[in-house]
DNA sequence: TGTACATCAGTGAACGCGCGTTCACTGATGTAC
DNA sequence: TGTACATCAGTGAACGCGCGTTCACTGATGTAC
């Protein structure tokens, strides 16, 4: 045997995270093999050791945004995690429509940064898309989870809707007037 | 001279209307020049005779949308553009939420089709579709404009998020609820 | 009306380029003795 | 402990391919006489 199967499983990480990045810098199609594997401080040529093709990555990519939690990410705006859960959903609002959400292109969600690659891509990629969706709604169930799912679904709608918009516009004065008619919206709905 | 200067009006508005169906259904960046042109009924070295490069292709088809009206595209839902603001508001949320125009992909908003390679486009491109936004905004402020901007602002929030979620899911029920919920709300906002 | 001419929209071969992918090779590492 | 070996993660040149763009050419058209 040559090194570990701990030293590979750290440096396939290390690509997906590196794949990451990019991604939400350029979108999926604008990030090259060669970049990804530069900025994960390997060569090109390696790539193909720890996956059979590109799209391969871009499921890993997306599956490994899941674990993403704005607690750690998005510094404006604090989340406690153990707060009760309409008191959770109200934090999560914040945070997701904060300042530091928007900026933070890095860690940003991929609903905001990758929606129109994703509705263009393959099955296995959308799936992806639709577990953090799912993860989504649930945070903003609240306690009644079944009784709100309507107002879940709609609170990710407002939320994902002003995120999108105010990242494609280059008025800021007009994409912060966006955020914020949309979480009031939000804090309104979930009560 | 040879042609009249409509010959050539009409052929660089049929490249444009091209241009614009082909980015709806596979965006931006993956449609050819080449595509772009054979479905416009010609070869792709007359390119250059109307467009100094792709990039100014991009910002005319993404302006040539704002000419875009529902009424005549999305057939499942009824728009009478002479009925007074807050209905006209109303008939629009319902249009825009429709089946007709989640389907429609060559003829959906370029907002729902194209938010995360605007995000990522050259500034002319991106004031081309702050225009977009805007002319839906004032659709949706009904007839008290002035006062009920942040309410229209929520409402495009609502319309454009869950539009963007729908068309990216393939699970056809979650995106349906989606619309729905996103509907419901705008209606409840709009009054 | 007919003819000779100039224009330029349209054609299609050719260009350089960067991409995803392949592959022969290297050399650091873990294992066996 | 030291040494010889096998493994395979990592390297970088090379591949075919399609792209945006250029360019010399064609030929349909409008104009001048």
């Amino acid at each position: 045997m040559s090194y570990t199967e701990e030293h590979k499983r750290e440096t396939k990480e290390r690509i997906v995270q590196s794949a990451r990045r990019l991604f939400n810098r350029k979108g999926l199609n604008h990030v090259s093999i060669k970049e990804i594997m530069q900025e994960a401080g390997l060569t090109h040529g390696g790539f193909y050791h720890h996956f059979s093709s590109k799209d391969e990555l871009y499921v890993e990519a997306v599956d490994s945004y899941s674990c993403c939690n704005p607690t750690e990410k998005w510094d404006d705006v604090e989340v406690d995690l153990s707060a009760a859960p309409d008191e959770l959903a109200s934090q999560m609002i914040d945070a997701y429509l904060s300042r530091g959400h928007l900026e933070d292109v890095d860690w940003q969600c991929p609903m905001i940064a990758l929606p129109s690659d994703v509705a263009r891509a393959s099955p296995v990629l959308k799936q992806a898309y639709e577990r953090a969706v799912l993860a989504m709604v649930e945070v903003f169930s609240g306690k009644n989870v079944l009784e709100s799912r309507e107002r879940a679904l709609s609170i990710v709608a407002v939320c994902v809707g002003g995120m999108v918009l105010a990242r494609t516009l280059d008025n800021v004065e007009l994409a912060t007037e966006i955020r914020d008619a949309a979480r009031k919206l939000a804090h309104d709905i979930s009560g």
